[in-house]
DNA sequence: CCCTATGTTCCCAA
DNA sequence: CTTGGGAACATAGG
């Protein structure tokens, strides 16, 4: 384990009874009602290697757990990945998953007390779990808004055509096993399928698919976002 | 040197 | 007290 995260948890014998997702977290439960929890953040991500009786290190290797049939990696060049381990059953609340339910009222009432834009919203993971930067840039393409507009201003009918644009971008996403970017890959080493379906993020200069507008780039809340400015409004 | 990057947390000002 | 904006975190690549 890289000395930078501390000491290593004892797992020793320990078996894994469940792996779940929370939000952008993956809960792994033991047998001794302990969970990992763990938060991949920018770069992280994991890499099962099984069939070997010797295991390659990959490179940025942060910490590595070696199971009897195999062995789990988290690689991470940033190191901002992070993990801990606690007891099941005292996990601190989570805001509700989109791809469980899709509350408009609730968030129409969260929005009305907000000044910020719609897009920053969605990227608030107190507010909605589990939606990153590229989700919220093809979520409000699907439903042609600008992602700009102040979360407050949404018309009711802009809400519905959210939680429409939702489900089948997150799900198509998980379906592909990400987006790869860069260096994204799924847990056997292979990249996603979901940047062959991107229609506004990473498109800068391109014409939308919809309208043929030119995408455009700008900056909201720090993180680049990208945008049909003639079909979202 | 500059800028960018799949995310969150901290600090500060309003 | 809450909210929002920006910097920081650490590293690579263009």
């Amino acid at each position: 384990m890289d000395p930078k995260l501390g000491s290593a948890p004892q797992l020793t014998g320990r078996r894994v009874t469940a792996v779940n997702r929370q939000g952008k977290s993956i809960i792994i439960k033991l047998d001794d009602d302990r969970c990992i929890r763990l938060h991949l953040r920018m770069t992280g991500r994991l890499l099962w290697q099984d069939g070997g009786i010797k295991y390659m290190v990959p490179d940025y290797s942060r910490w590595r757990i070696v199971f009897s049939h195999g062995c789990l990696d988290c690689i991470d060049p940033r190191r901002f990945a992070t993990f801990q381990i606690g007891q099941i059953g005292k996990e601190s609340s989570v805001s509700p998953d989109p791809l469980e339910e899709f509350d408009t009222d609730r968030l129409i009432k969260i929005a009305a007390s907000r000044k910020i834009c719609i897009k920053c919203l969605l990227l608030d993971q107190a507010v909605i779990s589990g939606i990153g930067n590229i989700y919220a840039c093809e979520i409000l393409h699907l439903a042609k808004i600008d992602p700009a507009r102040k979360a407050s201003d949404l018309t009711r009918s802009q809400w519905k055509r959210i939680a429409d644009a939702l489900r089948p971008i997150l799900q198509t996403a998980i379906d592909c096993r990400g987006t790869t970017a860069s260096d994204w890959r799924d847990l056997f080493g292979n990249p996603g399928e979901y940047q062959k379906y991107l229609k506004v993020y990473t498109k800068e200069g391109l014409p939308c698919s919809v309208c043929q507008g030119t995408v455009r780039r700008i900056r909201l809340g720090g993180r680049g976002t990208y945008y049909c400015p003639s079909c979202q409004r």
